[in-house]
DNA sequence: TTGTTGGTTCATAATTTTATGAACCAAATA
DNA sequence: TATTTGGTTCATAAAATTATGAACCAACAA
């Protein structure tokens, strides 16, 4: 498998993109490559040749994403190799991960609000009120994935 | 300054959560000491001490988390010392733009699919639909969020 | 004018994360 | 049976991140 340039500099972006969410450089990247190739699907040899990596940690890296759920391998009849690819039904299902993490933080909110004395009601009412959007959103969220659903039909 | 037990505890999980969040673990630290913090601020030594950090670690955190817009400080008067706090006001937007930064990636999406070749029609509208589903989203978000507005009114 | 307080700056030490290479293995092939 | 293919495993090297300490500075106090 073999790259034009626009490729590859996608792979990267795609990469930096996943890597400032928190993961490890070469997850993003694989994800990337698994992206942009023509048939979204790629070997082991094509993955470690494209990323100039090692095979140790092209192994591990597809180890990681499977276990995430993230990557599957599906094999063709007559051949030992695997043919890697995105496990693309669960994107809608990490967005809405992704939003629900957000609004996460309001577990450790709300504790805090219990928590805190009234030295300082201000930043009391403060809390209270992110606290208050958050739960409005997170509320609300599902009811717009329900509105997505409805109006594809 | 004195931090109880469930505080400094607290602290650690608030500390964790930025910290997965891909900052650095001071950081997120100090966002929890002035979170818990029972009059909502600190001084400079109150961090060093409670944190168990020292002085070039808190000033270059303070200096960040300012340039971040996370932190202030305000003087007393006949005082030298600042005491830093919580921006508290930019709340609900850095929850707006962790929100927006979700969708942020159907930028590199729409990119992709321009990209892509037919070798796999499937998986091409896939991505479509993704891309799709974000741009609902992403559109979707500030009516949500005037819906808040207008709730609380 | 000397010392103290409240910091800042920067080179580098300590730690953590990430990638490597060598050894290994099972299945297929020669 | 020996060799090749398609990987895995693990100790550790390399790189990146984070924290430290020493030197410094300005403002104020003694």
């Amino acid at each position: 498998m073999t790259l034009t340039a626009d490729q590859q500099q996608i792979i990267e972006r795609i990469g930096v993109f996943f890597e400032t969410k928190g993961n490890q450089p070469i997850l993003g990247r694989i994800i990337g490559l698994l992206m942009v190739a023509d048939d979204a699907e790629a070997t082991f040899e094509d993955i470690q040749k494209c990323l100039f990596v090692s095979k140790s940690a092209v192994s591990q890296a597809l180890t990681l994403l499977q276990s995430q759920n993230k990557v599957e391998y599906i094999t063709k009849p007559g051949e030992r190799k695997r043919y890697f690819r995105l496990k693309i039904r669960n994107w809608k299902v990490d967005i809405q991960d992704d939003l629900r993490k957000v609004f996460k933080f309001n577990e450790i909110i709300e504790e805090i609000i219990s928590l805190r004395g009234n030295k300082n009601e201000e930043f009391n009412s403060y809390l209270k009120e992110v606290s208050n959007f958050m739960q409005f959103m997170e509320a609300e969220l599902p009811k717009l994935i329900e509105k997505y659903k409805k109006q594809i039909e």
